[in-house]
DNA sequence: CAGCACTCCTGTTCGC
DNA sequence: TGCGAACAGGAGTGCT
């Protein structure tokens, strides 16, 4: 299920690829995504050259010419690959965006979560303006997560999962980052000190970084633009660990559902 | 506004 | 072995 890492190694992924290149044909095997794919999408797309691909959030955004920028997100069980558009599709190949240097990029998602959606201004799109800080931004740290959680009654996990607080922490940084920092999960947002939020803001960004530098976390089916494997599970100190032991102190690790989304913590390291 | 529950979807896993 | 049910989850939406 793709992450910020996965978003990321996606982006680093196909950059090389669709950069600076002319855009020959869209072909739509099938357009109810999360939101349908604007009908009229070709005509923005065809003929117009691709510029530098750039992310916020999860969000992968391909300017167009001049006239705008495609927006596409990956939900939770979409890739995207360059491939021989000879190729043949297979079974939740949605979209393809053959270009004119022979190859094409193929958007897969079975569960269909993903997007792709065109904009004209995308710093001022609905789905991007409120998004909160890059965890690589100067502004994103302890202070900020410290003075956006005062009197908040909200769990820490699910507010350091707000998009609008920070993007790009998903449910399975989010355990591993409160593993990092040593901080319960369940605790409320706005009972945490200002030096616990230093190093929860810290273990974000390494949590991030170590996964970026290991091409993101295949968890079930994710695969990156040459469709390989991302190497980060191995590295998982918490997520998806119930009853095995903490690699520190070999208490068993614990599971608790917050919000209707499964949380993995050690008892014994986060308080 | 804050804090939830609900919703979309299909592949995989589980229980009987 | 086969079947249906439960589960997984990013994040927008809408209700209290």
């Amino acid at each position: 299920m793709p992450e910020l890492p996965e978003v990321e190694t996606t982006l680093r992924g196909i950059s090389p690829y669709v950069s600076q290149s002319q855009i020959k044909q869209l072909i739509v095997r099938e357009s109810r995504l999360r939101w349908p794919i604007p009908e009229d999408l070709s005509q923005h797309l065809e003929g117009a050259t691709i510029g530098v691909p750039w992310r916020r959030g999860k969000y992968l955004l391909l300017p167009i010419g001049t006239s705008g920028t495609l927006m596409i997100h990956l939900g939770m069980s979409g890739s995207l690959r360059i491939v021989d558009p000879d190729l043949a599709p297979r079974k939740h190949d949605h979209v393809d965006l053959v270009l004119e240097s022979g190859r094409a990029l193929r958007f897969h998602d079975p569960r269909r979560f993903g997007c792709i959606l065109f904009t004209e201004t995308p710093r001022e799109h609905p789905l991007l303006r409120d998004l909160g800080p890059e965890p690589f931004d100067t502004v994103f740290d302890g202070r900020f997560l410290y003075r956006q959680s005062r009197k908040r009654k909200t769990s820490v996990k699910a507010f350091i999962m707000d998009s609008h607080m920070v993007v790009g922490v998903g449910n399975i940084y989010a355990s591993e980052s409160l593993f990092a920092a040593g901080i319960s999960p369940t605790r409320a947002a706005g009972n945490i000190s200002l030096a616990r939020y230093e190093r929860l803001a810290q273990a974000i960004q390494g949590v991030l970084s170590a996964s970026i530098a290991q091409g993101g976390t295949t968890l079930r089916d994710f695969v990156n633009a040459t469709g390989n494997p991302g190497y980060f599970r191995q590295t998982l100190n918490v997520y998806e660990r119930e009853g095995e032991l903490c690699r520190v102190c070999e208490t068993p690790v614990k599971m608790a559902r917050q919000a209707q989304r499964a949380t993995y913590w050690c008892p014994h390291c986060q308080s």
